[in-house]
DNA sequence: TCGATTTTGTCCACGCGTTCACAAGCTCTT
DNA sequence: AAGAGCTTGTGAACGCGTGGACAAAATCGA
């Protein structure tokens, strides 16, 4: 889970849109979609699909049913069709042409990660302000100025961008994005951005999972220490 | 977001637990804190605090009170105060070692991530299969053979970890952890993992984010086109 | 001392998301 | 042709999460 959707209000009931949890699980049922195509599969019930998804099955259903009725009773889903239903939903008719900022390590892997193309993302380029890192190749694209920012925005029509950079850097990387145009940012920077209402925010922040996940942890153990009840009395 | 919380249902709202979406803002009040402290700020409002984590003001004090009374009416909230009580009630008065698979871009990156420590995290190691990675140093930790997983996770008793290695072998990575002991998992890897009720599962997957912003940049186009409206009849 | 001002803590209402349960509809066998 | 057996699509109920609004409580100034 993301920690921080769209700031405007009224996302997640658009008029004819998609609601928010349903629209995060459907690029789950693409890729696993894309995996039974590939395995021969030509049909798969909602079943199957919640099986591997990890999905209650009616949730399922319902995520697929806001798209049309695209499922056969006593059948179930025609795989390559229910693929490019989803595939269009999402806007994967066209390529986004998406901008990294830092070329460390996790701009790297993410310039390195092989799944985007077929996804309809496409690395416009990848920028940096250490000239040690401009000129260099990661994942077959080179590192270029983060001075070219605006003429690639401009050039390449580019809307969503990755901020893979430190956290001190992150806000200013932010404001130079915002400026040149860009309406859709993916944070890895551990920082909250401060940015219009009209330009969305995706936090990712590797940090705070494993925060949420020792939390839980915590508990399990001290609920087993409770006896997993509140006896006290 | 992530996209995949626990499989067993209940969570969410437990006995004496905080709701989920609350546990997983209280890391961002935690860091925000952490700053405002740094620079020398002994108190703040909830307003204040709302301003910088992008956070509704009563959202935030709800969230608060959840872990009791700990601001004051007409002043606000002691920094160090309730930096300590958040800390607290994510279970950070201890150290949770964390085991990370795959030393690759991402492997490293996380691994050179200098936020842990100061969170509760401690990387205990960094295992591959790959002999060619083996031994060598990725932010300051040398990489081990994942052969030692076993022998590793019980004698530094962990119950956290990280998959970060490709999709392909990601599912058996996940078998070897649960055969491990290990309860958490936090898989970057772009694949759903089939693992036991009694073990977490968060997914991060880069890929599945974008997509989420490329089809909300879509429908904002499109409603351009449409001129915001439905006034086609 | 008292009133003005600030800010917390929480009640309440509303909307989104999840899940159950079942009717509708398709296929296959007899 | 008709019934048995699946599987979808969805109505309805419920619970969690959000945010407005306000009383309670603390500080400050006169």
């Amino acid at each position: 889970m993301t920690l921080l959707r769209s700031a405007r209000p009224g996302v997640g009931s658009n008029d004819r849109g998609i609601p928010e949890a349903t629209v995060a699980r459907l690029p789950l049922y693409l890729r696993a979609l894309g995996t039974l195509a590939e395995g021969g599969v030509t049909t798969c019930s909602s079943g199957e699909l919640a099986e591997v998804t990890g999905v209650n099955p009616a949730k399922l259903r319902k995520d697929l049913s806001y798209l049309g009725s695209y499922g056969t009773r006593g059948v179930g889903y025609d795989v390559e069709y229910l693929r490019y239903q989803i595939a269009r939903e999402l806007g994967q008719t066209q390529t986004w042409d998406v901008v990294i900022v830092g070329a460390g390590n996790l701009g790297s892997a993410l310039s390195t990660y092989q799944g985007f193309g077929s996804r309809g993302i496409s690395i416009a380029a990848v920028l940096d302000t250490d000239p040690q890192r401009i000129g260099s190749n990661v994942g077959g694209v080179e590192v270029e100025s983060f001075d070219r920012l605006a003429e690639i925005v401009r050039e390449r029509h580019v809307s969503i961008a990755v901020v893979a950079t430190p956290a001190e850097a992150a806000q200013g990387v932010a404001d130079a994005l915002v400026a040149a145009g860009v309406t859709s940012i993916l944070n890895f920077a551990p920082t909250v951005l401060q940015v219009p209402d009209h330009v969305e925010q995706r936090l990712v922040d590797l940090s705070i999972e494993l925060q949420i996940l020792a939390y839980h942890e915590q508990r399990r153990t001290h609920d087993e220490a409770d006896g997993g009840q509140e006896v006290m009395a």
